[in-house]
DNA sequence: GCTTAAGCTATACTAAAGTATAGTGATATA
DNA sequence: TATATCACTATACTTTAGTATAGCTTAAGC
């Protein structure tokens, strides 16, 4: 049995499920957040190299994106103080544990196509017939 | 070993990969549609019963999101020719499988807030001593 | 001494998402 | 006859998200 349909036993868990959802919401939300974290899921990375491996990124939204996901204990950033500096960023063990979250997207994606597309076939056989 | 983490030797499928959690996230994206489709799990609803149920959801956007839902595949809409008319929504298969989905969610959900809290804790031993 | 690079920030703007408020047509109820 | 319900739609507005462009400091390479 799922966690969700659980819900009609423990009523009283609602709240802290439904909280639940929301901060991995928070945490996938918006147009970056998701490159970023795929990005930083192959080990970590300097601000540059992000830029440079996520099309069409500006330094001002890696710049927001990534102190909104260190905030949220995603992201680690390590400066070293080299001249100019540089700084690394990496995921924590919360930011590496996603993998779970977007397995589970990744497998839901792929069979909510395949459904769509046999549904589609089903009503181009019916009207073909 | 995860999905994502089959990527390395995988590379040619991370598209086919992307494509799905963008489908994904493309579901479940704005404020509404989670509260509908969780409203939903628990069975099929008429358009009031939902308003009653989403706490502060206007008709405007309950109806702009159901519309977005069953363009996506994730709920058919029944209209009985009462009059004034019925009109039921209800989760597909897909949308029913969306519980999965959630379910990874909570789980990551919860585990991460624990982690962040143990941080705090941590983070305020050191201080304290 | 000029250009390039790293790792950003500042300002101003556009576009997208969401809200507020009112109103529709058919019908049942008081 | 007046009011209420259902299932919405229309219009105008505000708020949030994202873009475009320029600039900062320190230092290395030519």
């Amino acid at each position: 049995m799922s966690t969700i349909s659980q819900l009609d036993q423990v009523k009283k868990c609602s709240g802290e499920f439904i909280l639940a959802i929301n901060d991995t919401m928070n945490v996938l939300n918006g147009k970056w957040k998701l490159p970023i974290i795929g990005s930083l899921l192959y080990g970590k990375k300097r601000f540059k190299e992000l830029e440079r491996e996520i099309p069409k990124i500006t330094p001002r939204m890696l710049s927001k994106e990534l102190k909104d996901l260190e905030v949220n204990g995603i992201v680690t950033r390590t400066v070293y103080n080299t001249s100019p500096v540089t700084v690394e960023y990496e995921l924590t063990e919360s930011g590496n544990t996603l993998n779970t979250v977007l397995d589970a997207m990744i497998a839901w994606g792929l069979q909510h196509r395949k459904m769509v597309i046999g549904k589609k076939e089903k009503v181009a056989e019916a009207v073909s017939v």
